[in-house]
DNA sequence: CAGATATATATTGATCCGATATATGATGAT
DNA sequence: ATCATCATATATCGGATCAATATATATCTG
């Protein structure tokens, strides 16, 4: 799934800036589905705006740099649902946090409980943020769908850690224990 | 976390070639956690041979390609851990599945259903095959730790798929209902 | 009134990823 | 017996992506 895919995809829900188009995929439910930055924002849109899939209005501003709207064309409808109507492919994880759990025992056991105390309050916030949202507001039932889906995702993470970080850090503590003898 | 620093991580285990890092990284634990290609791997090791973190012996064999293996120099071990001591990245996470989840009223309830089906056949699949591996078994505390959260995860999502899967499928039939009229 | 934050677009260099090329042994199917 | 596929093994290329940076100004905060 490639950046034009996900601005087309966007921009279904409404036209929108490059801006707020990476704004929605910060903030939104997108955050926790698929990030994308402004170095590949930028281009995409040139690229479907050269596609015909999308026109832009350029409305200047007092001060600011004009603002370019970014509004689906009908050709940019169909395309999305194509994108759309084929399998998905595998999900993609990558996760600095795991791979530093992997080799806890490289690590000192201060380190190890460091990490996992500063995600376990990472988790925790977003799923508060997260409970308290009214998810009821929610436009689509897609949204509240990947809503409840993401917070049971990060619930099971706080759980696993608050059940099992323990092992992590015993087993750097053990190796420090060796590695001094 | 780029690639030079799995390379390294990988490395720390015990010597590989090229080839044998990437099979790690599509079959062990790493699998869950962060993947990596040809491309990115064969480049990563160049650097870090370049910086001396890592040597080579090339031995050729009859028929195949020679197998070049690589090393963890002195220097390369501390160039890990000094990587690993960092504080961790935010988990960065692409899902194809969920984008399609999200614009589920856009698509057909068959495609969802079908969408939905193949994902809970694959989480199904994926936990059973986690769950009779001997994971008694494996070297480190860290790779059951990690293990164990994978476990978690999918398990978690599979529950959630199974619970309210079928609320993304009867809002794409009712707003199909919506458009025949 | 200074500094920080938010709005807004855009580029650049480094890295990353998927596809492809090359070469052969082993296994399995017809 | 032969054909196909898979596993081993290294490597590159073009396109995609990412983090950092540049530019410009309004608004909010202390």
């Amino acid at each position: 799934m490639d950046t034009k895919t996900i601005c087309l995809a966007v921009l279904s829900r409404g036209a929108a800036s490059g801006y707020e188009i990476k704004k929605m995929c910060e903030e939104g439910v997108f955050h926790h589905i698929h990030e994308v930055g402004f170095g590949s924002i930028y281009p995409a849109l040139g690229k479907l705006l050269e596609d015909g899939l999308v026109t832009v209005t350029d409305t200047p501003q007092e001060g600011r740099p004009s603002k370019k709207v970014y509004r689906l064309t009908p050709a940019g409808r169909i395309a999305l649902l194509d994108a759309l109507s084929t399998p998905p492919g595998q999900d993609r994880v990558r996760s600095e946090f795991l791979v530093r759990m992997l080799f806890a025992e490289l690590l000192g056991a201060r380190t190890i409980e460091d990490f996992l105390d500063n995600r376990l309050q990472f988790l925790q916030q977003r799923i508060a943020d997260m409970e308290n949202c009214e998810c009821g507001e929610m436009p689509t039932v897609g949204e509240r769908f990947v809503h409840g889906f993401g917070l049971a995702i990060y619930q099971a993470m706080e759980a696993y850690l608050r059940e099992h970080g323990h092992e992590v850090v015993g087993a750097s503590l053990l190796s420090e224990r060796a590695a001094a003898e």
